[in-house]
DNA sequence: GTCTATACTTCGATAGAC
DNA sequence: GTCTATCGAAGTATAGAC
């Protein structure tokens, strides 16, 4: 068993709260989620480092409030763009922006390294996965792509990683062919929606 | 300028060297870098922690000797496998080997972490990708795969970018659509070997 | 050439003051 | 409800013993 840990917890509404979790997130994206230190946190949001634990009981749980904001936040956003006109392009400009991919990433290798936030990023990933590859298979079909030819979730998985990638890549100043490639990306899936 | 730092260093043919480095990129690939200190490292090769700062200087060095000494193992193995038969289905099956590409992954946000090493990682990621993209375009050239429908540099970065996704969303149990996935690809790349 | 004793820094977390 | 003083653990790194 866990130690009980009856310590008291900052208001959920508070405007400090919300400022913590703001400079979190600017650096984890920043700098990647080891630089996200209570410390460093604190010191971003101009604010004393213990105020971190008195608003989030471990750094866990700041770091879990943070994903959950943003995909809170990102979940209607993703089912509204795909509903306005059914086609891909939406869809895979919201996935192309290398901020979210960005995000994505570091909760991943973070999931990875801290245990005990695994399962809650893995919940939240599936709900987006599902969500997205409904929307490409009606697209899909819509435009009467075969499943054979282009399964759904292999369109969806490709181009998540194509984002992802050249995420990672353009963070560390690679971006050899990332141009040509995104220019051909989307031109296919213009092509598609277009119904070539 | 930085501090001349006179510390002697141990030897670089030395046994309990190569143990650091083993346990260092296990620990890496099995809980991301964020996992790799002095002390954990030390105490999965079952030494003691200091002896870390005797083979390297800074923990810094550590990651780049780990990073070096997968790179000029696997590189030529890439070179050879391409060269062997021109096919594409041994470049994918090594880029999807979910080992290099967690690999690959890690030192991408690391160097994203840690700005000292960003160029060295940077360097290596050019040179693989250099090596890479000239066999894609080798075999879709030989393949008649005309450049304007599937230019080189997209496929290699798809191909790339497949492999990642998974082997991030593998290691935290995220799986759905990684093998209907991967079928599809594994027999799309052998479709174009074969030539069809 | 190989390893250890030890200094110093940063981090997460809690108990208690306002 | 909000914040601070403070502790113990873990991390990096160096000087010096064998």
């Amino acid at each position: 068993m866990a130690a009980p840990s009856t310590r008291r917890i900052g208001a959920k509404d508070s405007k400090t709260r919300a400022r913590l979790l703001d400079a979190a997130e600017a650096l984890l994206l920043e700098e990647g989620y080891a630089a996200v230190t209570s410390r460093r946190v604190a010191a971003r949001a101009e604010l004393k480092p213990q105020l971190v634990h008195y608003y989030f009981r471990t750094m866990d749980d700041l770091f879990i409030e943070v994903f959950r904001r943003r995909a809170e936040q990102d979940l209607p956003r993703f089912e509204e763009a795909i509903a306005e006109d059914g086609s891909l392009r939406n869809l895979w400009r919201l996935n192309a922006d290398p901020r979210g991919a960005r995000f994505t990433i570091e909760f991943m290798a973070l999931a990875n390294h801290r245990k005990a936030i695994r399962a809650e990023i893995a919940r939240y990933a599936e709900r987006f996965r599902a969500a997205q590859l409904e929307a490409v298979t009606r697209a899909l079909a819509a435009r009467g792509v075969d499943e054979d030819r282009l399964p759904p979730i292999a369109a969806l998985l490709l181009m998540t990683g194509l984002s992802q990638v050249i995420a990672l890549e353009g963070a560390i100043g690679v971006t050899d062919g990332h141009e040509a490639t995104l220019a051909y990306v989307e031109r296919a899936i213009c092509d598609l929606d277009d119904g070539a």
